[in-house]
DNA sequence: CGTTAGTTTGACGGCACTCAAAAGTTGTGG
DNA sequence: CCACAACTTTTGAGTGCCGTCAAACTAACG
């Protein structure tokens, strides 16, 4: 699984082949941090290949050892209830972690899976642990991060009606994406209309329907998994629940 | 506000009398910390006099300075949407932190506020941030009760419909309160059925009709705020979905 | 080119929301 | 202690959104 302790060229620093050209160094890991600090965490991460679709990073009663993130690709954590239901707890694109969920008891609750061909890092957690007693600034960074995941998935849920939610997913979906490839509002959903349906908690007849809707508004344009968001005021309007109807703000 | 800075007397350790007589000492704190650590942990947190129903602790917008342990009563931390309504995020009970959303970027996200006559501790983020450092258990810990916090606030949007959310909730509000006063399975909610509502996202009346449902089913016996669980073992099937019907396990 | 999985579209039904009013509870002042 | 007001909870009737079932359509793959 993991391609981390081959070759380490001695005369080049190498943590500058993997973290440093990493595009997620910016994200994952405090930018302020200096080059021996830099190495010595390059020393511990290991750089997955590219792992297939369908490939499980952990299953849910797993030991908790490391903290993903991921380079490339989408993966998706999940639970199956016991009715043997799928359901998805959360979407990871390029730049976000995952594993946190199992921080306490150190057992993973989730399972975890490739949706689109990834590549991510794995941080073992004991490492973690041992650096954030030498940089204090890393624990706050990690904190940091879970905050932000943590603030972010709520917002899925804060959706009123189908038409709201979805809008919320996809100005989500969109800017997440748009992060590491800009290409004006144009992309590819990684996952299929019943994993949205799965995440958002409607049917996949729900998602092609309120898809539909959102075109002939004009707001989107989307052929299967393939959207391009034209209004982007009014896809944000919608998402915030506000319609183009009366009560003006001064309630 | 606090009640934190008055006669330490020199004899007995004062820390015993407060930190070291809370209920909370063995949810909020790692137990195995010595007693020199918990003097220290009790120089940096204040106890607040009880607080009177309506009060606010934080404010969506304020600036993030500590993180703050319920010792009794009960707080609300909620939004206020753009179209002026109230959005619920969680309810916090004795032995519960709040304020960790604030982490990341040391700005509350919510409001925070008294709903039943409440007990506080304010623990001020920089020095746990010191702490940290002498004492590296004390990261992992605060990242375990807020994996645990985080995971029990998923809960209860797991549900299908209102009548499983609604068992989730009760059996989770039953749960959490026992742990600080047991009564048998018989309890007052402290919050309104309207704050139920909001929080759990239907109608007030809704709330009131399931809860007859299952006061109709035997499930529990519910008159107002006042509710007894007289079935615990049927109220956790139905909050796990399962219905007294076909659909063996083996899909 | 056939098979399969995923998406779109339609018809129908049920759960929960809205509107509305009655009943019960809490707080205040006489 | 009682009367009244303000609020919360309960109960009922009507409506709409979304889920289920079903079928046609499209894309992907061998």
């Amino acid at each position: 699984m993991g391609a981390n302790s081959d070759s380490r060229a001695a005369s080049t620093p190498v943590f500058r082949r993997v973290c440093g050209l990493c595009s997620l160094q910016e994200w994952c890991w405090p930018v302020g941090m200096g080059e021996s600090d830099l190495e010595r965490l390059h020393e511990i991460v290991q750089h997955s290949d590219s792992l297939p679709a369908g490939h499980h990073l952990f299953r849910a009663g797993d030991r908790f050892t490391a903290i993903y993130a991921v380079r490339s690709g989408c993966i998706k954590t999940y639970t199956i209830d016991l009715n043997g239901h799928e359901q998805i707890r959360d979407f990871h694109l390029p730049g976000e972690l995952l594993g946190f969920d199992a921080v306490y008891p150190e057992l993973h609750h989730f399972n975890a899976k490739v949706l689109r061909p990834a590549s991510v890092c794995i941080v073992p957690y004991r490492d973690i642990a041992e650096l954030s007693g030498e940089f204090p600034g890393l624990q706050t960074q990690i904190l940091a991060l879970v905050s932000r995941d943590f603030s972010r998935q709520q917002m899925c849920v804060e959706g009123f009606d189908a038409r709201q939610q979805l809008a919320i997913f996809l100005f989500d979906v969109e800017r997440r994406i748009r992060r590491h490839y800009n290409a004006g509002y144009e992309f590819e959903l990684p996952m299929s209309h019943e994993d949205i349906a799965n995440y958002l908690r409607f049917s996949p007849e729900t998602v092609s329907r309120v898809m539909s809707k959102l075109q002939d508004a004009g707001v989107i344009r989307a052929q299967r998994s393939h959207v391009r968001i034209l209004d982007v005021a009014r896809l944000g309007q919608i998402a915030q629940g506000i319609r183009p109807e009366p009560s003006p703000p001064s309630d």
